[in-house]
DNA sequence: AGATTTAGTTATCAAATGATAATTAAGAGG
DNA sequence: CCTCTTAATTATCATTTGATAACTAAATCT
């Protein structure tokens, strides 16, 4: 199979998924924090606990940098830190009360937005999107090691 | 179906493909340009040529921070602005050929990245990568309107 | 025990970004 | 012709972000 080919398809479709997720998250980000607090808090909300040092590798972000955007998240009170009780260099994030509500509400937002998107679905399509989903998070993205 | 559980697994995947376009683009970036001008860059490639506006639908900016980057990427000489000749408000913006060129390295860096993530797939497995891209991309990711 | 590595913090500074207001110029509609 | 809207620009300022250096503390290695 022409990978080539495969590839330039992955390109446009990232790209898609980009275009479309900022269409989904519109007004779905709380105004009292950042973008790129949002993104943490989404990762956190995904897949807590999660380190600190996990956070800066999927952001792409420096430790220092990380440390810096939890500490204000802490100050808003939307997360946690739990220190870990084997390796006591580590800790744990959580969301807090307040930061499980702020994300409820800004997935409910763009939920509603989801489902005005594939309003036209039918069964099938629906059915044909899971698996496709499925198949492209076990074969392609998934978590590197 | 339930569209509620649809939806759940829409927010991871999307998670996992924000984070593996990470990963694949890293080391991508030329460091002359910064993320938000390589996000521009990039959907300047996929789909020129395109306006000014579209920029600012897409990355989700407004008018006068878009207007602003541009200058950026045209004092670099990364885009080249072409005038409508019918509606003459409106531009449309490309590549440069130095735009081309950079853009071109920066594709053929992810690319080795993305063969290497898709190594051990088989052709089975590439095959229905490419269906299940084309569903999602037909179906949830198509363009707004 | 001493050296090295790992996890995270603090401080600091330049640069990038976001937001807003004011402006220009061209279409569109009445 | 006049008003309204659209596309884009310029200027400005506060905030956020990125990058780096220096540091603490705990774990691991030898």
């Amino acid at each position: 199979m022409d990978k080539n080919a495969l590839f330039n398809k992955l390109v446009s479709f990232t790209t898609s998924v980009h275009r479309v997720t900022n269409e989904l998250t519109k007004n779905a980000k709380p105004d009292l924090i950042s973008q790129v607090q949002y993104n943490i808090l989404e990762q956190i909300a995904v897949s807590q606990p999660v380190t600190p040092s996990e956070i800066n590798d999927c952001q792409n972000m420096s430790m220092p940098n990380t440390s810096r955007e939890l500490n204000k998240l802490n100050e808003k009170n939307l997360i946690i830190k739990i220190n870990d009780s084997q390796d006591r260099r580590k800790q744990y994030i959580r969301l807090s009360q307040e930061g499980e509500a702020i994300m409820n509400k800004a997935f409910a937002t763009i939920e509603s937005h989801f489902l005005e998107r594939i309003q036209g679905a039918s069964e099938e399509d629906l059915k044909e999107m899971e698996q496709s989903i499925d198949i492209l998070q076990t074969k392609l993205f998934y978590p590197n090691e």
